[in-house]
DNA sequence: ATAAGTTTGTGAAGATTTTCACAAGCACCT
DNA sequence: AGGTGCTTGTGAAAATCTTCACAAACTTAT
């Protein structure tokens, strides 16, 4: 275990493999090799041994990977063995649709507040969680320890809310506000921008095979 | 112009560019140069001037580059100059919010339709477009000539969907279905999978400054 | 026990992407 | 007109990521 620099590129894919292990071991098979595995997974065998040797070996050769021994491992490895506590900002349709994903829960995410600043939606009931007030944001983060945040806020609003959740303690931030932030060393910053995933749609739409193939 | 091969990340830049001079040219700037833009973009001034200089060399020496110029030339390269017809398919939380995102029309990007298996929700009327049923579809597409759809279905239909959209003339998809699909070459395909962001902070939370800062 | 058939783990090679560094070009000032 | 100060465009170098290819190790069959 070299302590290398891992690459993104890496990370979503052994997050890929462990989704994949779910549904062989649900099917009862014990061992998967890297080929089977890379079919599924749209990558090659070879990517995966690599993949998997930064950060040991666990394979037995001629047989393959164990499944429920290399699912443990890459749960291990992505931080799936605890519960991470999340927040999400803003009671939109965005945060809506969080707030309702059951694959989060299943994964070991469990969402701990939803906040607005609409008066309105305060007090509702969502999920498995109500809707705060913004003001109540700091000393929430505070007093659970949150570590994650969704932001399902406007674009305007996203800097100040970083800023203030990140001084409360937050330390890791999926953001959905079509926004550029910043966020101090040693806070990870993931945003989705829906708007430029269709712009290397149609990228790819007006300049034919010119581009990469974005695989899922 | 070589009609090189262009990186999936050089495309997303070339979005981010574009984003800021819009803002730039509603302040009135009229040109930019290349490390400005760079500080805007969290990218550096050698990399916004190499991934401009693959489609040829629009800017001033001395000076920088003409605002409104390149971003008529960003939207021209990014396909942005023509109105492209989007559905949605899927009337649940995300396909609400994709329905109503204003950022979409902004961009050229025009929902045509809703679709949705659900009896109850067809009919109704959503921002601009009625929610219309499955069966609908493929003639639909035909008919209007869709060239890019959205997927906000579960994950179990999001296969049979995306064979009976490909087949029907659409040629990119964005899917919000976290499952892994195949599309024929020639077709685009972009995945936005939200647990796999999440199992991302996961790993950098756990593993500290092991991985690349990921930049929004 | 031996042989035959798989599959891993990994250095090395290849491909791609980013960064460096500097000549060439342009604007502005005097 | 000439000099000064910026900034582009781009080969070359560096860094990163992926693929290749094969020895070593294990399983299974006989």
């Amino acid at each position: 275990m070299a302590m290398k620099r891992i690459a993104e590129s890496t990370v979503r894919r052994l997050s890929i493999y462990l989704r994949h292990l779910e549904e062989l071991e649900s099917r009862g098979q014990a061992t998967a090799s890297s080929d089977e595995l890379a079919v599924q997974c749209a990558t090659t065998s070879a990517q995966v041994r690599k993949d998997l040797s930064l950060f040991g070996s666990f394979g037995k050769r001629g047989l393959g990977y164990p499944v429920p021994e290399l699912m443990a491992r890459l749960r291990e490895i992505l931080g799936l063995e605890r519960e991470w506590k999340v927040i999400i900002i803003g009671a939109g349709k965005i945060g809506s649709a969080l707030a309702n994903y059951r694959g989060f829960r299943q994964r070991g995410f469990k969402v701990v507040g939803v906040y607005d600043q609409d008066p309105t939606k305060v007090g509702q009931r969502w999920g498995d969680s109500d809707i705060h007030p913004m003001a109540r944001l700091s000393a929430d983060i505070e007093r659970e320890g949150t570590s994650i945040a969704v932001l399902a806020i406007p674009a305007e609003k996203a800097q100040g809310v970083v800023d203030e959740i990140v001084t409360a303690g937050v330390r890791a931030i999926l953001n959905f506000a079509p926004t550029q932030l910043t966020v101090p060393t040693g806070v990870s910053l993931k945003s989705v921008n829906m708007a430029l995933e269709l712009e290397g749609l149609s990228f790819a739409l007006t300049n034919g095979a010119m581009l990469d193939q974005g695989a899922a």
